[in-house]
DNA sequence: TAACACTATGTAATAATATAACATTTAAAA
DNA sequence: TTTTAAATGTTATATTATTACATAGTGTTA
């Protein structure tokens, strides 16, 4: 069994937003979306993606600085992710490939050292965006 | 032959800073240091940096938000990068590996595609800070 | 050379992203 | 119940990056 993390009270607010999202948000964004709810300042909204990060529940797109639901049900703290990122539409998605991750946890640099942490980020045109070219 | 670029004069002043540099600068820290050179604002250092990525003179560590440059004389546009990052003492590294690059090259997600671009950041310790733990 | 297109520069203002510092509250564990 | 750790609330500020507009240089080609 996984250990079940109970998310506290603007954790849960926070990641129920992301995860509902069908594009990866901004912190500004899911901000200016929560203050409804109680949250009115950026600090609370870092902590909390800092938080939802560290365990595994949402993972932050570098190139975008934005944050999306961990679409792996079984990547609870993922340390080893990949996505595909449309240059065009932005949209973008989370690969889950056990063949890749074995290959990259496998992989060896010139000095023999392994790495049992990485992000990876494809770029391209998704299937939409290439038929429109 | 590679198409040979003249750097602009900001462009050489920046890239000459980079390059000298052991390690990944920040924007506002080459603004600092080229401040003395008659570079004054942000937007004139980001412009640079904007020209050197395209180019492929300088890679951006997207989790990092800094620039370093590049250590592979034959990527002359580097739309696949790889690069080790220490977590202890912040060294980053230039991975430049055949059989990963293709390897990253030639994988297909779940819908079939491919992607002629990628960038990918391993963490870890390196070995001097391994051997301090 | 003159006209044009393109790239680069300079400057001011501001937008967007993220953290520091401090006080308080809640939840979990001993 | 005491105490420890985690989370919250709030203000201020630091860091990273872009918009908008005016000007200057460079290379091409007519």
């Amino acid at each position: 069994m996984e250990k079940q993390h109970n998310l506290s009270k603007n954790q849960k607010i926070i990641f129920d937003l992301i995860d509902k999202s069908h594009e990866p948000l901004k912190a500004y964004s899911i901000l200016f979306n929560v203050q409804k709810k109680g949250i009115n300042a950026p600090l609370q909204v870092y902590r909390a993606l800092d938080k939802l990060v560290e365990i595994g529940k949402i993972h932050k797109i570098e190139s975008r600085n934005a944050f999306i639901a961990c679409q792996n049900s079984s990547c609870q703290i993922s340390k080893a992710t990949a996505f595909s990122i449309c240059e065009s539409c932005e949209k973008v998605s989370e690969i889950s490939n056990t063949k890749l991750s074995k290959y990259l946890l496998n992989f060896t640099d010139e000095a023999g050292m392994k790495y049992s942490k990485y992000n990876l980020e494809f770029f391209g045109l998704c299937k939409k965006c290439k038929s429109k070219e």
